[in-house]
DNA sequence: AAGAGACCCTGGATGC
DNA sequence: TGCATCCAGGGTCTCT
């Protein structure tokens, strides 16, 4: 579910509310929600903790303690987390707890269980395959272009490798590529200079105006208040098939791609010429 | 090595 | 109404 703006959004929203308090417990509701250490390992390492500093890297989310061990966590598709105080009752889909000291519960929701709880040395462990965050200095067109060269796949499906750049779902890269007039089926070599040049340019405008919007809530991505974004209002693409492209007033298409739902304008990002 | 597809899950929306 | 099918902001694994 949530991409780089809505990971972020939550993170900042998060951080104040877990930041220094004591970690007395933690009860995981679903067991395999913990990805590593086991289980028994995982419950010991945090009693006692403290989360003393917050960080984000692509989509996962990354809690130092202070005995300097890293908790990391990734949402994937439905998670969602909150504050509550430990009376409030549980939610279905709870799956994994952290009880404060001081009677408050950082609660870890996510319908699908499809995400995972970390904890690790070295961060590394988990996120050190990520390629670059698509807002820093580092991913600029000389980058991209250098990937780009050697890879025959679409477009799409290279953008949503986080390898090459972290950060970035199926919502932003169909904006991206719309933003940039790039067909996503396009061979990644077969992107010119100035379409590479024009597709980095519109990933960091998309990402930073997300950013700001606090991301997009389409179903399940709340803020940690349980608010929504409001980047589903700016969207041109995304979810629109068969409505008017906003710039030439052609159907939006739909097309399948690395098997995500795909969404362009057949006139402004056309595949040929 | 790179690319395509299956798979992991649950539940809401859609179609017959 | 009931049942079947499709669909979903993600990532990992296997096979070729």
């Amino acid at each position: 579910m949530p991409e780089l703006p809505e990971v972020q959004t939550i993170l900042d929203a998060l951080t104040p509310l877990i930041l220094n308090r004591e970690i007395q417990s933690v009860t995981p509701l679903w067991p395999p929600v913990i990805d590593r250490p086991e289980r028994v390992l995982f419950q010991q390492w945090l009693q006692g903790r403290r989360v003393i500093e917050t960080k984000r890297r692509g989509k996962y989310m990354l809690f130092r303690l202070d005995d300097d061990r890293w908790l990391i966590l990734h949402l994937r598709m439905t998670g969602k987390m909150r504050v509550v105080n430990a009376s409030e009752p549980l939610r279905p889909h709870d799956r994994l707890i952290f009880h404060f000291s001081d009677g408050d519960d950082w609660r870890f929701e996510d319908q699908r269980k499809f995400g995972r709880a970390y904890l690790v040395e070295d961060p590394a462990e988990i996120v050190g395959k990520l390629g670059p965050e698509p807002l820093s200095d580092t991913f600029d067109a000389n980058y991209l272009a250098r990937i780009l060269a050697r890879r025959t796949a679409a477009i799409k499906s290279l953008l949503l490798d986080q390898r090459i750049v972290a950060g970035i779902g199926n919502i932003y890269a169909d904006e991206s590529l719309f933003l940039a007039r790039i067909h996503p089926l396009r061979p990644g070599s077969s992107l010119t200079q100035d379409e590479i040049a024009a597709l980095v340019a519109a990933i960091k405008t998309i990402l930073a105006q997300a950013l700001t919007e606090m991301g997009t809530t389409l179903r399940d991505y709340r803020r940690p208040d349980g608010s929504t974004g409001s980047f589903q209002n700016s969207l041109q693409v995304f979810r629109r098939t068969g409505e008017p492209c906003p710039s030439c007033g052609a159907p939006i298409q739909r097309i399948v791609v690395a098997g995500r739902s795909t969404h362009f304008c057949p006139r402004e990002q056309p595949l040929h010429g």
